[in-house]
DNA sequence: TCTCCTTATCTTGATGTCGAGATAATGTAT
DNA sequence: ATACATTATCTCGACATCAAGATAAGGAGA
């Protein structure tokens, strides 16, 4: 009996005409979601970053050497609104951790970059990042995670086209 | 090869020594989630409402008669910081959905209760919403979604305790 | 009753986000 | 070339959230 076994009970007596099926599954989706964040937030915040910063950051990191991205394809990747990428890029400005660059072949745009002090801290982040992933998964089997990741994609296709 | 994969397989590349496994399943679980909210938001804006007025009016509905909790009481239903909550009470109480009431057993508190209006509103929106909800597992059979419940709430015991 | 600790809610300032409109450069068709 | 639509980014105002401190009432003990 967790929490969501408890809201569902409470919409059963109040409302019983009500099929709360979905809402089990979709509630589990959310704590788990919200307890996921709560742990990875502490590992940004032991390296200065939250969330948002972790997100540009990474992004850039991975897309490989030279570590440069439009605000555009930065938009696309991390499915935000553009005010808030400007200011994401304007805080990591602050921070010294990106910098923005000339975009010698389009001159609406510029590139973000990482700096050398945002490389260095994006790929310890990251480090530690993955470990409290791992953690948040102890205690799950391989066979378990393997049915988990194939239901996740399966609820993703039905959810997200 | 969804988002995800595509994700995790840049950081491969970049970042051999990284094991992204758990990556790849916490990835999931943070893209259905956003997906799950972006088509439910859409049910609560029909009725003018966001998730945060939302969850105020279903907690107070699904408490039952009389539909009044306490500030208290649905800061820890709805675990928000306590600003964030009387910030939630005063906007529904200007668009007339709940109102302060007094405690009489203990005065530094009062009573959020339903207004008239507050309750049809939300009947009515809980009802579109586990519509909205079903549709979401819509594809998914029953033994699909009984493990996929099991392995959440595995998940969700090892990550939230 | 007086003091002090606790509990319950509110206030304030900082941050992050969105969405609509503004600005500026590019591309296209004539 | 010139006009016009498109693309790329920024600006601005409205909100939602949090955390820390303020306010006010309850409760316990001397």
């Amino acid at each position: 009996m967790d929490h969501v076994d408890f809201i569902t009970q409470q919409w059963g007596r109040e409302r019983p005409d009500l099929d709360v099926t979905a809402m089990g599954v979709i509630g589990r989706v959310a704590r788990l979601y919200l307890a996921y964040q709560r742990e990875m937030h502490k590992t940004f915040a032991e390296f200065g970053l939250n969330a948002a910063k972790f997100d540009v950051l990474a992004t850039l990191r991975r897309s490989g050497a030279p570590y440069t991205l439009s605000p555009g394809a930065l938009l696309k990747a991390t499915m935000v609104a553009s005010g808030t990428m400007t200011n994401r890029i304007d805080r990591l400005e602050a921070d010294g951790l990106v910098k923005r660059e000339v975009n010698p072949e389009d001159s609406r745009s510029f590139l973000v970059g990482l700096t050398e002090e945002g490389f260095t801290l994006i790929d310890k982040a990251v480090t530690a990042h993955v470990e409290t992933q791992a953690r948040l998964l102890e205690g799950m089997s391989r066979q378990e995670v393997e049915g988990f990741t194939a239901l996740l994609s399966k609820a993703l296709t039905v959810a997200d086209g």
